[in-house]
DNA sequence: GCGACAG
DNA sequence: ATCTTGTCGC
């Protein structure tokens, strides 16, 4: 017996994690499921590209941008950029939101030439009310390590960091930690970092810290950002 | 009933 | 998310 091993790993099937559930209620149920199936431990090699993803709406044409930015990892230089358009499939709910952005920043990341090592997602991980964020998601559906990091708080009751760059604090769910308040720049807001998959906590402050050596966000995050509205507006010129 | 609510 | 003015702190 390996009982370091879930038994149901071997059930999930990675583009069922990318169906459009039929109702919120089914959307509940589905992330309940898989919030099994999230590795909060350390579980990547050497991380020489560190993938950013984002998604944007075009409200007059109901199409989602989507965006994968490929950076090195030692000097944050972009090496590789993908954008493609898709259609919603999903409304933006609070606590649903991997529904809409999963489906076409997957395929956006399986666009790039090469896997990346690690993802930083704009959004959260286990800081959720269901512990399945959109990383988790992305992470559990291309089976890379994953980070969230979210502008704002969704879940959880956090205390403020000490004002120097890379002071923080737990959030938490009573007794439980579901991430950190990071303070990547001295005396700015803080961002909320997560477990997204296959990264302990950790790992992933230390990584977001590191991709924000300027910036309150990090660099995966505002090249991507960058992409996308970049994107975007070449649509509405069309 | 009221507030809170990733992007 | 996006839009936008005024205010505060360093």
């Amino acid at each position: 017996m390996r009982p370091d091993q879930p038994l149901t790993r071997s059930s999930l099937d990675p583009a069922t994690l990318l169906e459009v559930p039929a109702s919120a209620q089914a959307a509940e149920a589905l992330q309940r499921r898989w919030a099994g199936q999230v590795l909060a431990s350390d579980d990547l090699g050497p991380v020489t590209t560190v993938a950013g993803v984002d998604v944007a709406y075009h409200e007059s044409s109901g199409e989602l941008v989507a965006a994968a930015v490929l950076l090195d990892a030692p000097s944050l230089t972009v090496l590789e950029e993908v954008t493609l358009r898709d259609h919603a499939r999903f409304p933006y709910v609070p606590g649903l939101f991997s529904f809409r952005e999963c489906p076409p920043v997957a395929r956006a990341v399986q666009g790039l030439s090469r896997r990346p090592d690690l993802i930083v997602c704009d959004g959260h991980g286990v800081a959720h009310p269901r512990r399945f964020g959109l990383a988790c998601h992305l992470g559990l559906a291309l089976n890379i390590p994953t980070i969230g990091c979210g502008k704002t708080r969704l879940t959880g009751e956090d205390t403020v960091p000490g004002l120097p760059r890379g002071e923080w604090t737990p959030l938490l769910d009573g007794p439980e930690v579901l991430g950190a308040a990071l303070r990547t720049q001295s005396g700015v807001r803080p961002v909320y970092v997560s477990v997204g998959h296959r990264v302990s906590l950790p790992t992933a402050l230390a990584w977001v810290l590191r991709l924000s050596p300027r910036y309150r966000l990090p660099e995966t995050t505002r090249a991507a950002d960058r992409l996308v509205r970049r994107a975007l507006a070449e649509v509405s010129h069309a």
